[in-house]
DNA sequence: GGCAATCGAGTACAGCGTACCCAGTTAAAG
DNA sequence: CTTTAACTGGGTACGCTGTACTCGATTGCC
């Protein structure tokens, strides 16, 4: 159950303060806190304590300030989530590549699937469109780097990367999901089967769902065995990376 | 921007709700509504007004019933999130395969796509575990279909439906998103564009993200031409269904 | 010193999901 | 036929959200 932004934000304004065009005040008093340190301890409650806990008024007390002074430095909701984006994929390494292309998208691949996991409320926000700060920027050129000097065409290049990057979000979301899914439900795994159960056996003897009930049945286990998620990013990557090698090779020769 | 689940409602109770289990009342009035008729009603505020305006009282106001009635019917938001999901996959197509596994992944992809343009509010839900309804069990019964018969492992079956599935979402994700941008942001492409250009251009002078230059002007100019959200998926299903045919002929080779 | 700008933050409002309560309705039990 | 238990409809209220508005306090420039 989500919802959505608010959209009161100015874009114009978000990009001012990703860019730090800003010139400081040369009247009134210091400001006393910094985008900065606000898009810090919003990362850090919603890491702590979870994406729904994530308020203005949560992070104002995390920085022992009133609600309202936040919106002296942020122009709302919306620009903070944009903020914190930007911010998390500050963390990613952006060396240069080395190694085959496949190397290159392989670890790129694996880089944004642990940043999902270092982070999973990106999960929730990167469905809107990104506003393009320094870091979502530098992010996308040094990914693009993975597929340079192939002779693919720009379009082909940005396809590629979509490709992978939208295949490692979705792996991380379920992945995530999963993870979370105990103390969200408030049942643990065992629980939930049980619930399941007297249905689930009711079904399965009419045998009107005969694929499902022999897949989910190997599935069901493996996942219990916590075998899962960690397994369909392994073998989707190989899959994706595959595709990408047939393109490429077709394209070559 | 998107907020979590309550998490009040007992599955158990989800179930019963989506598999019927349950006798009429002996005693007292006669319901005035059924669950049918509320998930209707949702599923059309929801695809009228759009998903933030999906709260129990615009439901209710459409049904022209206090908001707590709804509650008579349906343990809370989660719950009723839960049924539209299942409501919405019934509208899948599910007769029979037809063609090579390539050609009914194909369309198997084509149809999740499909489906979440016509019900957007699907990729807002899905993120949650699904709860087992009838038609979420028979759309993963009949899609198992799509691969079965190769000799893949249960889990190789799974895995790769997860793979398309996973990617379709996706692409759809961003497809839909890219088309709600505008009423979103209350801006057009174009302010969208004007709006970044001075920042961009004064990078770009700059010569920091070169990559990012090239291919992001190639591809921004693409995405003006609406050429873009359908090219992805496109590209992107074919990539991976050729990983996917590397896959099975290796098993099978 | 006065003015203009800026900061911090309390108050208030509209909206949300939903717990709780009570009146009205119906069928079973006596 | 009366009583009773079960059930429905829904109003009220609580705690939560984001944020518009407004105020006094603070600071630097003229």
């Amino acid at each position: 159950m989500t919802t959505e932004y608010t959209g009161t934000g100015d874009p114009a304004k978000s990009l001012e303060l990703l860019w730090g065009t800003k010139n400081p005040p040369s009247r009134g008093p210091r400001p006393a806190l910094t985008v900065e340190r606000i898009v810090a301890a919003a990362i850090e409650v919603a890491g702590a304590e979870g994406w729904q806990a994530l308020s203005m008024r949560r992070v104002a007390d995390a920085l022992g300030v009133g609600t309202m002074t936040l919106y002296r430095y942020v122009p709302g909701k919306g620009e903070l989530l944009d903020l914190m984006m930007d911010a998390a994929f500050g963390e990613l390494d952006r060396r240069p590549h080395e190694g085959t292309w496949r190397e290159r998208l392989d670890r790129v691949a694996r880089a944004n699937w642990e940043l999902c996991h270092r982070h999973p409320w990106l999960l929730n926000i990167s469905m809107s469109r990104p506003v393009l700060g320094p870091n979502v920027l530098a992010k996308y050129d040094h990914e693009l780097g993975a597929v340079d000097g192939l002779g693919l065409s720009e379009m082909d290049m940005d396809a590629i990367l979509t490709l992978v990057l939208s295949f490692a979000a979705g792996a991380a979301r379920v992945s995530v999901e999963q993870s979370q899914a105990p103390q969200r439900t408030g049942m643990t795994d065992e629980q939930w089967w049980n619930a399941h159960a007297p249905i689930l056996e009711r079904l399965y003897k009419a045998d009107e769902y005969p694929l499902a009930q022999r897949v989910g049945t190997v599935v069901g286990e493996a996942m219990q065995a916590a075998y899962d998620a960690g397994h369909a990013f392994e073998f989707g990557l190989a899959r994706v990376l595959d595709g990408i090698e047939v393109y490429i090779e077709d394209a070559a020769g």
